[in-house]
Formats: C-alpha cells, sequence, structure tokens
DNA sequence: TAGATTGTTAATCGATTAACAATC
DNA sequence: TAGATTGTTAATCGATTAACAATC
C-alpha cells in the first residue's frame, strides 16, 4: 500500500464488490481468476480493475492471472476486514432490528456487540442473541465494549444527539441511515445510507429515457 | 429541462439531498433560500448547487435566492416524484418487512401497493396494511396492478430469477438490496444498494488515515 | 443606486480508458 | 518460444471549482 497516495472513493467502493465475487469465484472452486473475468462478472472493465488494484500494490502474475485466495486476503486486509471491528445499533424500529439481523455483515468479519433504543419496551428484549439496552447507557457502553461503529437508524430529528454521543465515546466511524447531514469532530469518518437517495434516483431514470 | 444534454450521476445524487432540506427549510417557514445556505446545510459549495440545477433551468432570482417551495416543485418534477409510482417488495425477511414499513417513501410520493414471499408462513400476513401474497403470482400481479418499481429483498440466489420475472413482466426499475450484479435487458433501470459496499467502505477510512 | 446573488463560461482537477512494455 | 495477461504510462473524458458578467 501506497502511504502518501491518496485513493479516490470511487476505487474504495469498487473493492467490497471485487472481495464479494472473489469469494464467490472460490467457492465454485476456481483458483486463478484474469482481470477480464472477474471483471466481466461485475461488469468493469479490466484496465479499470487493474488499476484500482495497481494503488495498493502489485497482486497478480503477469501472463497467469490472479489467485483467487490471495487476491481476496489482500483486498479483505485493504479494506481493514481483518480488525473485525465492534458495531452497535441505536434505534431499534424497522430498521434498526433488520439490520441487526443482517447476516452478510457476519460474513464480513464484523461483530454485532450491542443494541439501544429508548422505547421501555424495546428495552430488555433481545435480538440476534443481543439485549436491547438503555440508550441512556450508550456512552458508557461504547467505552466499556470498545464499540468502533455506531450504526444510527433513529429518526431524523435524533440523530445528531446520538452523533454527537457516540462522537465524545471515542467512536471511530457512522454508518447513518436517518435522512440527514450530521456533523462529527474531524477523524470520525461518516458514511450516509440515505435509502431515499437510491429511490429518488430510480425515479429520476425511468421518468426520463 | 436540456433533452439531449446527458446529466451526471452525481448531480442526480444530490438532488434528493436538495429536495429534502427545501422541506425542511419550507417547514421552518422559510420561503427564500440562497445557493450558500441550502448548499450550506448540506456542505456542499454554493456553486457545486448552482451548477447543479443549471443542467435543468433557471430556478432562480439573481440578487434573491429561490423560492423554496418553487424549487422544492421544481426538483420533485424533475426527479419525477409527481409520478406517485407503484412499488412492490420482493422477499420479507428482516429487510423486506422494514422497506415495507419504511415512512420515508410515502412522504416522497410512491406507493406501496404489493408484498411477495415464497414462505407460507409469511404469505397471507400483513405488513403494512398490504398483504403478503405468493411470489409465483409476482408476473401476473405485476401486470394487473401496474407496478413500476420491483424492489428486491430475497437471498442472493435468488435475485437474478427475480429479476427476470419482474423484467418479463413489464417493470420500469429494480431497487436492488442482494448482494449481486443481475442483469436485465436494456431499458430497465436498476439501482444497487448494496449494504456492504458502506459498511466495507467505513471499515477502509477507519483502518487507514 | 448599491449590494447581493444567480447563471454561465473558463480553468482546474480527478477519474477512466487506451495503449503497450514487461514478463510469466 | 509463443501466447497471455499484468502493471503502468499517456490520452481522453468528465466533474468540480473559480471567476465574473448579468440582473434583481
Amino acid at each position: 500500500m501506497k502511504g502518501q497516495v491518496s485513493i479516490s472513493n470511487a476505487t474504495i467502493d469498487r473493492l467490497p464488490l471485487y472481495f464479494r465475487t472473489l469469494r464467490a469465484i472460490h467457492d465454485e472452486g476456481i483458483d486463478i481468476v484474469s482481470s477480464d473475468e472477474l471483471g466481466g462478472r461485475l461488469g468493469i472493465t479490466p484496465e479499470q480493475l487493474r488499476k484500482d488494484l495497481a494503488a495498493f500494490g502489485q497482486f497478480g502474475k503477469k501472463g497467469v492471472g490472479y489467485y483467487v485466495n490471495e487476491l481476496k486476503r489482500n483486498i479483505g486486509e485493504i479494506l481493514g476486514l481483518d480488525h473485525h471491528w465492534n458495531m452497535a445499533v441505536i434505534g431499534i424500529g424497522h430498521l434498526g432490528s433488520a439490520l441487526a439481523n443482517y447476516q452478510n455483515f457476519v460474513a464480513l468479519g464484523f461483530r454485532l456487540v450491542a443494541l439501544f433504543d429508548r422505547d421501555p419496551h424495546v428495552i430488555g428484549t433481545t435480538i440476534n442473541h443481543v439485549k436491547v439496552e438503555d440508550a441512556k447507557d450508550l456512552g458508557r457502553i461504547v467505552r466499556e465494549r470498545d464499540i468502533h461503529i455506531g450504526i444510527i437508524a433513529v429518526p431524523a430529528a435524533f440523530a445528531q444527539e446520538v452523533a454527537d454521543c457516540l462522537a465524545e465515546s471515542g467512536i471511530l466511524g457512522i454508518w447513518n441511515f436517518a435522512p440527514v447531514k450530521m456533523s462529527v469532530p474531524d477523524g470520525i469518518y461518516i458514511v450516509n445510507e440515505d435509502l431515499s437517495v437510491g429511490l429518488s434516483s430510480l425515479s429520476y431514470h425511468i421518468t426520463h429515457g
């Protein structure tokens, strides 16, 4: 990996697709894959794929291709999936409980270690073997259990105060499903997963063309 | 709107954010907003915002700003939100039922008109006032109820066959939550909402820097 | 009128595509 | 060796940023 060169977000967002596809290829019992084959499965040109990988090092063998397992492990390390980050979901409504139950996260090495809500009827229930705790203990528990990632699934109106609490408690990143722009101190990374953006974009494309 | 000029996806994906923020500003009782204020709330430069809008026409008044309600209506029309698209969710697992319950879609004018699953225990139940029907009736019901958008929330292994059925039945667009790349005939637009991409990207950023 | 703010053109920046030398 | 395929440099394309004239 080249430390000082900045890598485009477009490249980073394609790495999980490569990773996922390499896993599928591995499950098919294939050991070696070319940039043409791997890119082809994703609708990505082989040049694009090779350029993306080149940002981090040399992973292939000229005239041969890429060793599936080795490339998968390398991309996993680049993405930091070998860190097994601890996550908490805040806001156990419909979306929050769906996220708490999402099995794909486990497959990527993430660990769900806490759930939070404010509703006394929800507190104390168990989802996916994790107990829902009172949101007023959020800060304490984030510190105690060394939680790295906070998943915000509360209504938009409460998202900023949750983010503030997470930030104070030393969270590293926030995955935000509330449809609102939040502000946090420098050094905390936010990914906004605003579902209405995708759906509205779809509406645009079927309206035109 | 300029018919022949192609508009960047980056611009289109920002329009829903403008729309959402204009609604919030309207709710605050504010009638006129500048590109500086509107962009500022979203962390977008005023130049970027004006450039985005310029792709579709002239919506502001020099020296004054934008009339909040008028701009909101115009962006809504550009996004096609005034069409009130009919939607169906296929796959009523945790994520599917969360999507079926998601209230923000109603606020954007989308209509949930059908739910589908294969599991006999799920078929016949009701979510958000809509009955879950047998997935084998998917094609017929899509045609009968004039469903425009299919939301795929089935396991990756079944996503392609659902997409094939939707395509045959005249769907206009697919909003895909299955972590897999699907192929559909030209003219059908797909938005992939691959949750593992966002989370892996977050992992990357907290691992580095 | 003076001040403010848009819409648009020009300049810069960044990402993708194409070409090809290196080499397995 | 010949064929295949990577890694990298150069060329193109597209998006963002800066500047400013138009005008409310």
